[in-house]
DNA sequence: GACCAGGCACATC
DNA sequence: GATGTGCATGGT
């Protein structure tokens, strides 16, 4: 099978082109890693400004940490997080975290953050209702770990501009960039974010490539 | 009113 | 392995 429309993928120029046209993002939004790896499950196919609402009703009941929400009831979850749009499924999920985090590492981000990178990843996408991107994503950027998180964004400007299927699998998108790039914290949360911003701007599902800073691409 | 958003699990073929 | 569906709020 072949793995790639274009011969060379040109991730490396990918990233100077965005990086040089928008500057750097400064991801993610959040105070402490729990409260990151929570927006990240909260984020789930939701625009970031519902999740900040829901974010805050948590903050403001004193309810943004392992303990209070391992002790919380299911509904209450949900009604604190309902603006950020599936609620009763991301109480679950987010319930479910947390019971993972408490049973597993006493409750403490600190504690996880010392497992092995890709034993935490593979017992991350064993807990219910987190995915290869909400593993990703609190594995960068709640712990700091080289790890490239893909997302629609990520996957609608390679395909569109010729540098991998669409239907490519998840592991696919992510090797073109662990094989691409060296191995860089700081690099990897910024050009995800870069692709945030620029899938925003110019790669919806409706594109608009005139004004796009790819596309000499 | 229609479209979209920083997914995931599950059913079915 | 591929495809379709449910989950839901809020901004444009």
């Amino acid at each position: 099978m072949q793995r790639f429309i274009k011969k060379k993928p040109c991730i490396k120029e990918i990233f100077d082109a965005l990086f040089s046209f928008y500057g750097p993002q400064y991801w993610w939004p959040g105070d402490t890693p729990f409260e990151i790896a929570v927006g990240a499950i909260l984020t789930q196919n939701t625009n970031w400004s519902n999740v900040e609402k829901a974010i805050n009703n948590l903050k403001n009941s004193k309810a943004l940490s392992a303990r209070a929400l391992h002790n919380m009831p299911l509904e209450k979850i949900a009604l604190l997080i309902r603006p950020a749009g599936y609620f009763n499924v991301k109480a679950k999920r987010l319930k479910t975290f947390v019971d993972f985090l408490v049973n597993s590492y006493g409750g403490s981000m600190k504690r996880m953050k010392k497992d092995d990178v890709m034993s935490l990843r593979k017992k991350l996408l064993g807990v219910h209702g987190i995915g290869h991107e909400t593993a990703d994503s609190i594995l960068l950027y709640a712990l700091d770990m080289p790890v490239f998180v893909i997302d629609a964004y990520t996957k609608r400007v390679l395909s569109r501009h010729g540098i991998l299927h669409y239907n490519a699998s998840y592991d696919e998108y992510q090797n073109l960039f662990h094989e691409e790039l060296d191995e860089d914290i700081m690099v990897f949360n910024e050009f995800h974010a870069l692709f945030v911003k620029v899938g925003k701007e110019y790669c919806r599902p409706k594109p608009r490539c005139e004004d796009c800073p790819l596309r000499p691409f």
